[in-house]
DNA sequence: GTGGATTTACTCGGATATATTATGTCCGAGTCTAGAGGG
DNA sequence: CCCTCTAGACTCGGACATAATATATCCGAGTAAATCCAC
């Protein structure tokens, strides 16, 4: 029951992206001196997201990253699946079954009552991160948070933000 | 963000023990034959389950675990927290103040936005767990499993429970 | 036959290997930019 | 002076080591029961 370190760095980083202007990237090397982290590792969650279609990768010099979609559609939930996985936490391995004494599959047509209740309150869990939108945490962040804080953080978008001349993937050209 | 199987085979040798009588224990050795586990690595959950006074351990032969306490007032958030450890699953490494513009310790008094949404999402996890108790599950899987199966757990437990002498825990005699 | 000491067998508990996963690093494919050369 | 071609540098993406954790196992400490012996 822990959750990795990239799951953290995940959503800061995608916290960052939500504050750059129009279609503009931000490189993985520059977030990850943003937050202290190794280059080489973080891009392996952002090639993550990219995956999960939550972000977008601009190869080339000038290249970066940037949200795939407007930060009221994007959820804590989304980053987190992506990142850590879509089975739920609780792996339900039918050790009831596992006994000595070999029973017909039909007595166990009813499911584990255990796992029932696992997965309810996982349910609840990602219910929870259903409901934190993005854009909520940015709001949040520029409503509460130290203005200095702020200043910096936004200094460093400002500096490390790229224009781009292609529009933001109007709405997915050439995929399936 | 994954239990690990021992949570699995912890719940399901609780919801075991709640149907034994009275003071009655099964030895950990029965419990991985009724799951088809490894003796010597259920032991090893059991303990954890020993160590945070949810199931009593006697030693010698007749031997075994019996609850610490009634199935009412155990639930399955005792049981996770046992054995996966007390820690919630996000650790906040706070990377947000890791970056290379050192700011004063002032600016940061206020909580990582992003922590607090994730412990909440973990807060509502863990009561769901809360709300689960033990005896709820005996209860529903009395109530909704397949007749064979009961009868076949009934049997296990019956052949296997030994009565004990000493009453259970008597308000912690000599603890303290 | 009975009481007690002793041996025995069975239990749990913790220390010790192995497998799997998460973490961290490196190198290669691709692409846009900048500059040199020719028209 | 302008266009084209080429070389370069920077980007992401995936393949490769290392560290941490979960899994599995083994051996030892402890205890209650059963046995054996003396009375």
């Amino acid at each position: 029951m822990k959750l990795g370190e990239g799951v953290e760095a995940a959503i800061h980083c995608a916290a960052m992206l939500a504050g750059v202007d129009g279609n503009s990237t931000i490189s993985g090397a520059a977030m990850a001196e943003a937050f202290g982290l190794s280059p080489s590792y973080l891009l392996k969650h952002l090639n993550q997201l990219t995956t999960a279609r939550i972000l977008e990768s601009v190869p080339g010099p000038a290249g970066g990253y940037r949200l795939a979609r407007p930060a009221e559609r994007i959820t804590l939930l989304d980053i987190v699946l992506a990142v850590e996985g879509r089975e739920p936490a609780f792996r339900c391995g039918e050790i009831r079954q596992r006994g000595p004494v070999k029973l017909d599959a039909s007595a166990y047509v009813q499911p584990c009552g255990i796992n029932v209740a696992m997965l309810k309150a996982e349910r609840a869990y990602r219910a929870a991160l259903a409901e934190a939108k993005l854009s909520d945490i940015v709001a949040a962040y520029q409503s509460d948070a130290d203005p200095r804080s702020i200043a910096v953080n936004c200094a460093f978008v400002e500096r490390h933000q790229r224009p781009q001349k292609v529009q933001p993937s109007p709405a997915q050209p050439s995929k399936a």
